[in-house]
RNA sequence: GCCCAGAUAGGUCAGUUGGUAGAGCAGUGGACUGAAAAUCCACGUGUCGCUGGUUCGAUUCCGGCUCUGGGCA
């Protein structure tokens, strides 16, 4: 029987931060993060990562342990969160995993693993290349030679996942569809209780996406990108392709104002929080609970609660 | 008051040598197995400002009106 753990997910500011704190205290437990920039150090302001106050003394795992300048993928990210959950395990407590990067959520609890190769690898580096000097169309075709399936799955237009398809290939002599079909079926590594929190209304979703972003502004955006940049941090770094980061360095660089920025992570905000809710709809297991005009996290707690213990968590 | 230019999809605009119209953006839906806050795909009927006229037929041509810019007094 796979260990019990319970995940908090949504898009973004649904308040998913709070409501992992207080199923975390209310069961003994402790927080996992599962987001693809809170792992970054430095970047509290704009990622909307937890402070130690908004912690309440709950310890928080997988949040500001990694350099801005690393990069990590989902694959080093399973692997040292998989290790964090089994410790909570094993000193008896719940892991609470919270979080909206959806592939990082899969990765951990199906416990699938990845087919090797990676971004910083030589062989990355030359499709990369290729790529740059004769177009996707042969890359393609090499790929369909080896790997029909996934070749007729992929758009033309989709050259990250052909490129990573034909690196499988040549880093493990294995097919990525073959190994995507030895994973699918193999028993996920945790029983884990679905938690979905979002806004009934979208309208709602937006202003309160609108007032956070203001707000970042307001706690020191700017000068957190300032600090990252100063810092030497390659403005291509994956930490710097967070939103928020990469519309400010625009206006550090005097190519956007800051009423253009603004509204620009606004908007790439709420296109995000569309994706997320894209991603998460397909999973049944999720249990959703649908906020009104207000968050009432009292109310949701104890839904949340009910769902928990039915599913036999106390 | 006069002159000029506009008025077309949620906003920005293109277009129709007269046969009722289209891009990029936004929006919505979807995909996603080592970049995932990334990346990729699909989806476009709107009194073509109002009103007369010409015409088999007007959003397109002509007149008037309204509104918005700009210029001249």
């Amino acid at each position: 029987m796979a260990p019990k753990i319970v995940c908090v997910v949504g898009p973004t500011a649904c308040g998913k931060t709070k409501m992992g704190v207080l199923i975390a205290q209310k069961f003994n437990g402790e927080v996992v993060s599962v987001d693809s920039m809170q792992i970054y150090r430095s970047m509290t302001v704009g990622t909307a990562a937890p402070t130690e106050e908004e912690m309440c003394g709950v310890p928080h795992h997988m949040v500001a342990v990694a350099d801005p300048g690393e990069q990590w993928s989902a694959a080093r990210y399973a692997e040292a969160a998989t290790a964090c959950v089994d410790d909570i395990l094993a000193r008896g407590k719940l892991p609470v995993l919270v979080g909206g990067t959806g592939l990082w959520l899969d990765a951990v609890v199906k416990g699938h693993g990845f087919a090797g190769g990676h971004a910083e690898s030589e062989t990355r580096k030359i499709l990369q290349q290729r790529l740059e000097q004769e177009g996707i169309e042969p890359l393609l075709e090499e790929l369909r030679q080896v790997d029909p399936a996934s070749a007729d799955k992929l758009h033309p237009a989709d050259e990250k996942r052909i490129l990573r398809a034909l690196e499988v290939w040549l880093e493990t002599g294995k097919t990525i569809t073959a190994h995507n079909e030895e994973t699918k079926n193999i028993p996920p590594r945790y029983d884990a209780v679905w938690i979905g929190l979002q806004f009934a209304d979208r309208e709602d979703m937006k202003a309160l996406i609108d007032r956070r972003v203001d707000m970042m502004v307001d706690e020191g955006l700017l000068e957190e990108v300032e600090t990252l940049l100063k810092s030497g941090l390659d403005p291509h770094s994956t930490a710097l392709q967070a939103i928020g980061y990469k519309e400010f360095f625009g206006v550090l660089s005097g190519t956007a104002t800051v009423e253009e920025a603004l509204a620009e992570v606004k908007l790439r905000s709420r296109q995000y929080a569309k994706r997320q809710l894209t991603w998460l709809r397909r999973n049944p297991a999720i249990h959703w609970i649908y906020w009104e005009k207000e968050r009432d996290f009292a109310r949701a707690l104890q839904i949340s609660t009910e769902i928990l213990n039915a599913q036999g968590v106390c």
